[in-house]
DNA sequence: AATTGTGAATTGATTCACAGCT
DNA sequence: AGCTGTGAATCAATTCACAATT
C-alpha cells in the first residue's frame, strides 16, 4: 500500500504553499497552525495533520518557520524544476490557458498547443502545431502532461493521441470522461458542473 | 436540519445528467445502473445510492427510462430556466469564458463582464461594462450568480463589490480565498493547483 | 432473471483531546 | 505558556449484501 496521503491532503498542500508564498512575499518569518489554517480556510488541527503525512516541520511551542515550511512543501509536490505541458485544443479556452500566466508563476510552461488548425496561432507566443506532429513534438520535449481543450466530441480521440505520444498526465476541460489506461492520471475540470452546482447550493441557502 | 445530502453526490448528479443526454441523443430508451455508472465513472451502486437522496426514479428488474430520470435530475438541479451570470475580470481567461459553449448549452448565459478598462470588447457579445455599473446591473437584471476572473490582488475587492450588488455565488479563479458573509456561496477553481495536483500524482504513478 | 433500493459494514476523512517539546 | 504532533473518537462517504419488485 503505497498510498495512505488523502488526495485532499495533497491538495490543500498546494494551498498551504500559495498562502505561504504570501506571507513569504510580505516578510513573514514564522507563522502557526492557527495562522496559517485561517489563511487557508481550513481547521488548524486539519492543517496540522495534513503535514504529518510528510513529515514533521514545525517547532512545538513557536510554530512554523515560513521559508523552510514553504521550501519542504515545494520540494513534496515536486516543484525543483520547471515542468512542460502541451495543450491540445487552441480555441478560445485553450488560447487563453497558453496564456495563462499562473502556470507559468507555480512552475508549469505550456510549449505548444496543438490542433487541426494550425492557423489559430494568432498573438500566441507558443507554436501551433498540427496532431500529426503531436507525437515527435511530445517524445523530443520530453513532455510529460498534457491539457485537453477540444469538443467534447473529439476529447477522447486527442486523449488516445497523447497516451500513444507519451504524455502520463492529463488535465482534461472536455466534458466527457476519458478512457485511459490505468497507468495515466486524468483530472477533470468541468466548468458548467461548478457552475450548475454553485447554483444548486445557491438555490438551498436562500432558506 | 436540510441537508444530509454529500456534495459529492449533487456533483455526480450532474455527471449523470451529461451522460443522459448523450443516451437520449442517440435515441437509448432504458438504462441500467451498471450502465449509466459506467458511463460516468462511477460504481453501480454509488449511482444507486446517490439517486436515492432525491427519489427513486427506476424499476426493479427493468432500470431507469433516460427521459424520465433526465428530466427528474433536471428538476432536482433547478434547470428549469435560463440563469443569467456576470463575469468580473475580462481578461484572456475572461474573456475565454464570456464565449465559452458549455455555459450557454447547460442554461447559463453571461449577460455581461465588467472590468476597469472597458474597452476590452472587441469580439464578444456582450457588453462589458465598469465596476461602477455593476451595482445596478445586477439589481435590474435579478443576476444571483458570477464569476471571478481578476488577478489574486484585486479578487477580494472584485467579491465585496458583487456581494454588495446583491450576488449570493461565486464561481472564482483567483487564487485567493475569499471572505465572504457566510449566506454567500463560493466555490473555487484553481487551474495551477489543478497541474500541481495532477504532476504529483503522475510523480506517485511513474514507479 | 434481472435490477433497483437500502440498511449494515466498511473505509476514509476530520476533529478532538492531550502528551510532548521549546 | 504556547504550540506542534498524533492516537483515539467521531463523522462522512462508499461499498457490500440482500430483500423487494417487475
Amino acid at each position: 500500500m503505497r498510498s495512505a496521503i488523502p488526495k485532499k491532503s495533497v491538495y490543500r498542500l498546494s494551498v498551504y504553499l500559495r498562502c505561504l508564498d504570501q506571507l513569504h512575499e510580505t516578510g513573514v518569518l514564522m507563522v502557526s497552525s492557527h495562522a496559517l489554517a485561517l489563511a487557508a480556510g481550513v481547521k488548524p488541527t486539519q492543517l496540522r495533520k495534513d503535514l504529518t503525512f510528510f513529515g514533521h516541520f514545525g517547532t512545538r511551542g513557536l510554530g512554523y518557520e515560513v521559508a523552510t515550511l514553504r521550501e519542504k512543501i515545494r520540494d513534496v509536490l515536486g516543484r525543483k524544476e520547471l515542468r512542460p505541458v502541451v495543450l491540445v485544443g487552441v480555441g478560445n479556452l485553450g488560447a487563453a490557458l497558453m496564456n495563462y500566466k499562473s502556470f507559468e508563476k507555480e512552475g508549469f510552461e505550456v510549449v505548444a498547443g496543438f490542433d487541426l488548425d494550425t492557423s489559430r496561432r494568432s498573438k500566441l507566443r507558443q507554436p501551433v502545431l498540427s496532431m500529426e506532429e503531436l507525437k515527435s513534438f511530445v517524445r523530443s520535449h520530453r513532455v510529460k502532461m498534457a491539457i485537453i481543450t477540444v469538443p467534447a466530441a473529439v476529447a477522447q480521440s486527442a486523449a488516445d493521441h497523447l497516451v500513444s505520444a507519451g504524455i502520463t498526465a492529463v488535465l482534461n476541460f472536455a466534458p466527457v470522461v476519458l478512457r485511459v489506461p490505468s497507468h495515466i492520471v486524468v483530472s477533470n475540470v468541468n466548468l458548467a458542473i461548478e457552475l450548475e452546482n454553485l447554483s444548486y447550493f445557491r438555490s438551498l441557502a436562500e432558506h
